[in-house]
DNA sequence: GTCTATAGTAAGATAGAC
DNA sequence: GTCTATCTTACTATAGAC
């Protein structure tokens, strides 16, 4: 185990992360800016390209296509919001809190926080351009946080039930569009307040 | 006036509608089938033209390309919406009724039953795939809608009252939505009046 | 894994006869 | 106003060298 050994390797300084997780997450930035400029349908890859100093043939060979790739972005940005959300529930129930209407609200209030801190990523997201099929994809992909919110708040399986989780998803998904569309730090939180008061008294 | 001397007029029996009105409606009918079965994106002109048994002149001549069709549909829905509770609310203001509550639930009924009645159509609009500027066009288009119940309900110009009028536009346009996707009028009735408790919940 | 060059193709849009 | 034929453009996606 001398160090002549490493002929293949990076070497010289060892690399914290390999060439092509590089690659991956350069073509993911580019095509961040590149969907917040143009929106999906008017963004073509070769400004992904351009702007990564990528490859046409790498971003194929990473994500499979134009579609596939906004679709890496909408999986990051839910990633970011539900696991905020999640990990803020299960701080507060470590500390021996029980009642499921202040658990949901803890998990709203990191979802939302996390909304403002991803901004950028929202505007991508939310925004009405995207391709045909996203919308359901990301329903089906979102299903089990809002599912874990309707066990949380033992909501019954009835229209009425029905209603009141759907009232509570778009309120805090439209909310989140608030906030993404919103360039002041302090109206951001106020929306934030005034969703969770909203979201108090709808669950309540 | 033989019949003999009818030879350019539409005649023999008269027209109610002339020739280029039905050739809109035409097109606009198609194009309703059209994207309800393929969606916007993978809808295409020729599709309508087959099914409108017009021709892709017609189409460009009436209104201007494929998303401007598209566009025409969006407004006769909004439209269709809209007036039904406007009319409402005036019907029932008519009876001296002056509770903002009430007249505002009314309207609010009144559009949940017309998305009921025009569930096809609201399956083009509702559904995700649009093109890319739709949606700001339609919101700005619906904001007289919305203003106008924000007036009726006196809601103040503060996050708190904007997230209360976001927060009953997103459940009526949710509620909208689930409306169009179940098939048993039973249980859209079910889910209107579900909706308007919780509006009724969260106005009050 | 990364890149360049190129193909394929589809579909939106137009021109101009009737 | 209506129609047919055609264009042209622009993009996604692939093939194949390195």
């Amino acid at each position: 185990m001398s160090t002549s050994d490493q002929t293949t390797q990076p070497s010289r300084q060892t690399r914290r992360w390999s060439r092509t997780t590089e690659t991956r997450s350069a073509i993911l930035a580019a095509a961040r800016a590149v969907f917040i400029e143009h929106g999906f349908t008017n963004a073509n890859v070769s400004d992904v390209v351009e702007r990564s100093g990528s490859s046409v043939g790498s971003i194929y060979h990473h994500f499979g296509g134009k579609t596939e790739l906004y679709a890496a972005l909408c999986a990051e940005y839910q990633d970011l919001l539900h696991d905020a959300s999640t990990k803020a529930v299960q701080q507060l129930r470590a500390t021996g809190e029980r009642d499921p209407l202040r658990l949901f609200l803890a998990g709203a209030r990191a979802y939302l926080e996390q909304a403002w801190i991803d901004q950028d990523l929202a505007r991508v997201v939310l925004s009405g351009d995207h391709p045909p099929d996203i919308d359901a994809w990301r329903r089906e992909r979102s299903q089990d946080w809002v599912r874990q919110n309707g066990l949380l708040l033992r909501v019954p399986d009835s229209p009425t039930g029905r209603v009141l989780v759907m009232a509570l998803t778009s309120l805090i998904g439209d909310s989140a569009r608030m906030i993404s569309e919103t360039d002041s730090r302090r109206e951001a939180y106020d929306i934030i307040d005034a969703t969770l008061a909203m979201a108090s008294k709808i669950a309540g």
